[in-house]
DNA sequence: TGCAAAAATGAATACGTAACCATTTTGAAA
DNA sequence: TTTCAAAATGGTTACGTATTCATTTTTGCA
């Protein structure tokens, strides 16, 4: 492999001036610069980044440690994170981490001395957060957050639980079951908080509401769970965009329609909920750009700026009123 | 940052001894390695990935050159690379490469010096294959290819197209359009090549067939321009499932009913499609498994295995009947 | 023309690890 | 015990770059 030494052999010079005419180039005569540059034109040197991290304790590397792709909020999240770290000279190592990886991606993280973190896998009180923390690298969750966090981006969970259980009670419905995940996960705990807090005290039972662990199998016995009851759900508040979708999917393909025979509204407004095939109602984010840019934002800013400050990110929340709720009759 | 040299003035060893504590073991006596280890958790020392590969000139990473995730074929070979690769201990550069930044991430893959490199987006005669191709990294293509691709996975796309065409014909229609992409890209130009062979002559009319930048616009577009004809298709061949799903979703923003008004196929079989409220009959793979997971395969095959023979892989075809298709009358 | 200041360049070193080679320690056979 | 091979450990170096400090060359001005 070629190195800078070779090229300051070929072109006459130290390696230090190849280094130079790389990083400094106004510190170097003009005919030298040429020389380097035909140098390197000529050998095809490309310098290697691992040697340059090693020296400056910089990569311009970012980890991004996601939730699952077959969940469309991440796929949203992903792609705008990708693509604006690389449109501002990051390299982004990607991982699809569940809970209970989240060892292996620390370990994978200071291995790497990324410049930082960019993460939703995360519980409320999860243990490794301090672990992260103490890292002393710029790190901020997106969707998700956990009770000590400093950086962190979100939508306002709470206000969409509410608009959720509202949208259904405006619409009629007496029977509105909830279909959540684990409340170990802050969006989730204040997504059903704000859920009952929206409901009509005497239209909540708990036998309308099913916590899963979000997984399709789960999804699916909770709605079929749902369906066997004497009196089954007419409208259900799905926590999330994916289980809004997955639900749709297993009631489909059960002979149910929606919204006739069911109506079903998520919260996140994820691209795909817009589908002319799918059109989810749902609750999201007033704002067009996505968590993940936001968080992505936020965090080169803090690299870069070395800023410290809090930032503690709340969007607010509307519905979108699309094609999967009707009116009860 | 504590280093291998601080765990061993802790452990009042050499440097040596604590890099064979953790490389290989066996050769240290039992209560060393209890010492080394002891220091090590007491310092929490996590070895610099950045030096190793210096060393070593293995870095555990792969890059991965994906084309967008708005593309839900790209999010299901996403998922699939991301997690073989990490579950086999490689760490993936991702990016959303777009023909042209194709240099950018070629400069990027050899700063970083990855062990290999999985990519998609290469167009049939692209002259960056032969700096790919110099680098002597492993290195292999899915779905796309390029004329002299010494590795690569695809879809028998020559087939694929046959079978969109010969399924629309079998179901009677006449008027058959096709929307792909340009034929500069090994996957458009085959498929399109088999929708002409499967088609009849007398149905195939050049009007009916539109060569699209695969853009949701330019999918728009094409669309409208299709409907605007004087007797416009009542079937159409999409050459991939986003473009598929972007047709009907234009279909039925604009007041068509897809399949009653206009039947639609695509090709891939992304996991999307088998969602119940889309249902898109399109022409896949025989295999369970998806491209990406079979390009990682035999890329990770390469970088451990030193094989260089080549990996030239066609997986076989068939039409997945699903509902966005039905009988001319 | 001479001289100081500024500009340009080079030599040596550090970053943190693995690997190579040298040295010491151990243990088993004679 | 003595001997010697095997086991265990340590000293030194290389990987490729940026940086620090030293040296040489150039420039501007008296």
């Amino acid at each position: 492999m070629v190195s800078s030494k070779d090229v300051a052999k070929h072109a006459g010079v130290s390696q230090t001036t190849v280094s130079r005419v790389l990083n400094t180039p106004n510190l170097v005569k003009k005919p030298t610069v040429d020389k380097v540059m035909a140098a390197i034109e000529e050998l095809h040197y490309i310098p290697n980044a691992h040697a340059r991290s090693l020296v400056q304790n910089k990569t311009n590397t970012i980890a991004l440690l996601s939730g699952p792709l077959h969940n469309p909020f991440f796929v949203d999240t992903t792609a705008a994170i990708v693509n604006y770290a690389n449109s501002k000279g990051y390299r982004v190592h990607v991982q699809f981490v569940n809970d209970e990886k989240l060892n292996e991606a620390y370990t994978s993280v200071v291995e790497n001395k990324v410049d930082g973190v960019v993460m939703s896998c995360i519980l409320l009180d999860d243990p490794i957060f301090e672990k992260f923390e103490k890292m002393d690298i710029p790190f901020i969750t997106y969707n998700r957050k956990h009770i000590n966090n400093k950086h962190f981006v979100e939508i306002d969970n709470f206000q969409a639980g509410i608009l959720s259980a509202r949208h259904m009670l405006e619409l009629g419905h007496k029977q509105i079951a909830w279909i959540g995940g684990p409340s170990t996960v802050s969006t989730f705990k204040n997504r059903y908080d704000g859920f009952v807090e929206g409901m009509n005290t005497q239209d909540l039972a708990s036998q309308y509401v099913i916590q899963t662990n979000t997984s399709k199998q789960a999804v699916k016995e909770a709605f079929e769970k749902l369906m066997q009851l004497p009196t089954p759900p007419t409208a259900i508040c799905a926590a999330t965009d994916a289980i809004a979708l997955q639900t749709i999917d297993e009631a489909t393909k059960a002979g149910y329609r929606v919204p006739a025979d069911i109506s079903v509204v998520g919260i996140d407004n994820v691209d795909l909920s817009k589908h002319g095939s799918i059109e989810l109602t749902t609750v999201g984010s007033i704002s067009e750009q996505n968590l993940g840019f936001l968080a992505i934002n936020e965090l080169i800013e803090m690299i870069e700026n070395k800023k410290n400050s809090c930032v503690k990110i709340t969007e607010s929340v509307k519905v979108f009123n699309r094609k999967t709720t009707k009116a009860y009759q």
